[in-house]
DNA sequence: GTATGGAGTGAAAAGGTTTTCAAGATCGAT
DNA sequence: ATCGATCTTGAAAACCTTTTCACTCCATAC
C-alpha cells in the first residue's frame, strides 16, 4: 500500500499527499484534512527507502562503539539513540569489539546505508576508513581523537580538569603518595588519561614516580592485578586514582583481598561514574563524565554538519566533575565501620609521607 | 556514483552488474572479472535504499529492548548485532525505557524502515502494536511472552529448570527456609520467575510462606530494600534466591549492612549471570542464562520466518544452568574469613528448621 | 476589461537498484 | 546446413517517493 492509494482515496494527486505528509503550507487545510483522513484510514506508513532514494537523505545515523559490554557504553548508546529518535533519526549500531575487520565492516555498512552522520566512539580507527567516509562527505563526530576538520567534529573531554579535581581532592585530604592505575597504553584514551595525571601532579609540584603507575586493562580483573602489584611496593601509595571505574572496582577488590580497608588504609578514586559506581563497597568517589551529554553533543555536531552543509567541524568540550562518595578519606586514619565490625589492623607496612604539609596553593584538609 | 558508471566502465549493462554483485552464476567468469575490476576501481558501494526499494527486502532487523542500561541487555545487544552482521543484516535498535509512547514510536520506525524482522526483548508491549506489525507480515521473535503463531516465534527460557537447580542446590546444602526476592510484579518476566520458584518449592514438598517473598525492582536498590525487609522477620530465611543478579547484588549489600556475612549467615543465589556476577563480593552463585545464545536463536527464528515464507513461528527453549561461586554455603556454619577478620556473630535471631533432614528425593548435603 | 500575482494542485522526471522477458550467440546433434 | 537447446546479455518495467515545473483559478490592481 503506497502513497498512490492514499491519493486515490483522498481524490488528489500523489504530489499533494507527499506535501501533506511534510506539512507543506501550500496545501489547503481542507485538502490536508482529507488526505490525513485517508492516511489514517489506510494505516499508511511511508516507505523510508523510497523516501531516502528520492530525497538523498536517509535519516539514519550510525554509532560505532568499541565494546557495548563495557558499562561506559550502554548509557551512551541509550542517550544517542534517544537523542536521535527525538530528532527523527534512526540509529544503526555497531560494536567492533576492537577488531579491525569488524570495524571495516561496520564502516562499509554505514556507507551503504548512506547514513547522514556517524558517531565514532572508539579511538582505534584506521585512517583509511575515516578517509573513505570523508570522501563521501559523511559527517563524523569523534570522541577525543583529533582536531576537527571538514565535516569532522570532535568531543574533547576535559580529562585534565577532572583529574585535577580528583588529585586536588586527594591532596586536600592529606595524601602525597598517589598511585595511578592506567588503562592499556594501546588505547589512546588510556594514554590521554595517564598523561593528564602526570601533568597534573607536576602542576602541584609533585614529581612523577614511575613505580606508582601500574597498567591495567580497563576491566575489573586488570584493576585488581594492577592494584596488587602496587601494594607489593615497599612504600605503597596512600591513595590511587584509576583510569576508569572498572579498574577502580578491581582495585577495591585487590585492596580488600590484602586485608586492607578502603578508605581507611587506602583511598580510591575512579573515573567515568558508571551507574555501578554508586553501588560499590564502599561507594566510589569518582570523576563524572556524563554519557548522556556526550550523546547529546554528538548529535548536535552531526546535525550541524549535515543540515546546513556547514563545512567546518566543531570542537565541543565535555566537562567533568568530581563525585565524592565514600572511597576517599584522609590517609592513615582508622575508624570503626558503622556495622560494628571489628577492624583488622592494617598489616604493618612501611609508610612514608605522613607529615600533613599544606597543599601547594590549596586550602587545608577539611578534617 | 551508481551502478551505471560501473556498467559503462566495464562495458556491460546495469543488469549484468547487478547480477555480478549477487554472484549470479549466469554471468560468464570473464565478464564478472571485468565488472569486479570496475567496482574496485570506482570504489562503488551499492545503494541499499534503491536496493531495498527494488527487492522489497531491507536487510535490516530491529531490536527493541526495555532498557539497554540494565546489564542484562548489552551482552544481548552485542550478540544480536554480531549475529545479524554475520548474516548480512544491519541492526536498528530502540531502547524503550518502559515508556509506552517510546515503544509505539519504535514500532512505527521499524515498520517505516521495513525491517525484515524484529526481536522484541521487552515483555511490556501493547497488543495493538504487535498486531500492527503482524498485519504487515513482519516476522517477530519474543522473549518469553506468548505461544508462537503466524510468523511469531518465542524464545522460552527454562526458568523452571534454572530455579529448580538453584533450589536443589540450596536444599542440598541444608537450607529449608528459602526466601525469594522478586522483581516488580508489573513485569511479566518477574512474575514468571516468581511463579517458577513457588512451583518448584512445592515440588520439593515445601509449603509457600508468603512472608518469605519480598518484592524488589530488578535493580540494586530494590534488592537491598527487599532484603532488609526480609531480615526484619522473626525468623528470616537462611538463603535467598533473587529474581535477577542486580537484585542479588542489592541483597548482598543489605546483608552486609546488617553486619551479617555471605555465605556464612545467609546464602544468596542470583539469576542471569551478568558479567558483573563474577566480581561481586563474594562472587555470586547464580543461574546462568546465556545472552549470546538468546541473541543467536532470536536471529535463527527471524531468518527462518523470512527466508522461506515459512508461516509458522517456532518455539525454542533456552537452557539455564547453575554457576556455583562463593555466595552459597551450608546454613549456620561459621567459618573464618580468609582475610583473618574477626567475624561478627549474627545478632541473636531466632532460627528454625535447623534439622538437617535429607532432601525429599535428593542426595545428602555434600558436607 | 486586461494585466499581475499568488494560491493550490497535478504531471512527470529523477533517484539506483532488481528482475522479467526477450534476443543474440554458440554449440551439439541431426 | 538446419534445428534446438543452452548460455550470456541487454532493455525496460517496477519499486515508492520527492521535487520541479507548469497550469488553472481567483482576486486584486490598474
Amino acid at each position: 500500500m503506497s502513497i498512490h492509494e492514499v491519493a486515490k482515496l483522498a481524490n488528489v494527486s500523489i504530489a499533494t499527499v507527499s506535501r501533506t505528509l511534510h506539512n507543506n503550507p501550500r496545501v489547503s487545510p481542507e485538502t490536508a484534512a482529507r488526505v490525513w483522513q485517508a492516511i489514517r484510514e489506510l494505516k499508511y506508513y511511508p516507505n523510508t527507502h523510497a523516501r531516502s532514494l528520492a530525497s538523498g537523505r536517509s535519516h539514519i545515523v550510525g554509532l560505532i562503539v568499541s565494546d557495548i559490554t563495557n558499562p561506559f557504553f550502554p548509557e551512551m548508546v541509550r542517550g544517542f539513540e534517544e537523542s536521535a529518535s527525538r530528532r527523527g533519526y534512526d540509529t544503526i549500531i555497531a560494536s567492533t569489539n576492537y577488531d579491525p575487520s569488524r570495524t571495516a565492516t561496520a564502516v562499509r555498512r554505514m556507507i551503504e546505508r548512506k547514513v547522514d552522520g556517524v558517531g565514532i566512539m572508539t579511538s582505534e580507527m584506521d585512517q583509511n576508513l575515516i578517509d573513505e567516509m570523508a570522501n563521501r562527505d559523511v559527517p563524523m563526530v569523534f570522541l577525543d581523537v583529533a582536531a576537527p576538520s571538514r565535516r569532522i567534529s570532535n568531543l574533547r573531554i576535559d580529562y585534565v580538569g577532572g583529574i585535577n579535581l580528583a588529585v586536588r581532592h586527594l591532596l586536600e585530604l592529606g595524601h602525597r603518595r598517589i598511585g595511578f592505575l592506567s588503562g592499556p597504553f594501546e588505547l589512546k584514551s588510556a594514554r590521554t588519561r595517564h598523561d593528564a595525571f602526570i601533568e597534573c601532579l607536576g602542576g602541584f609540584g609533585i614529581f612523577e614516580d614511575a613505580r606508582l603507575v601500574e597498567q591495567g586493562n580497563h576491566r575489573i580483573d586488570g584493576g585488581l592485578a594492577a592494584m596488587q602489584r602496587l601494594l607489593q611496593l615497599d612504600s605503597p601509595p596512600t591513595a590511587v586514582l584509576a583510569s576508569n571505574d572498572l579498574t577502580a572496582i578491581g582495585a577495591l577488590r585487590g585492596i580488600r583481598n590484602m586485608g586492607l580497608q578502603v578508605p581507611d588504609d587506602i583511598s580510591v578514586v575512579g573515573f567515568d561514574d558508571i551507574d555501578l559506581a554508586e553501588f560499590t563497597e564502599p561507594p566510589l568517589t569518582t570523576v563524572r563524565l556524563s554519557r548522556a551529554e556526550i550523546a547529546e553533543r554528538a548529535l548536535d555536531c552531526l546535525l550541524l554538519n549535515m543540515d546546513f552543509g556547514r563545512e567546518g567541524g566543531s570542537e565541543v568540550v565535555i566537562g567533568t566533575n568530581l563525585i565524592v562518595r565514600k572511597s576517599t578519606a584522609p590517609p592513615r586514619r582508622k575508624r570503626r565501620a558503622e556495622t560494628g565490625q571489628t577492624i583488622t589492623p592494617a598489616k604493618g607496612r612501611a609508610r612514608r609521607e605522613r607529615a600533613p604539609e599544606s597543599i601547594p596553593g590549596g586550602r587545608p584538609a577539611p578534617r
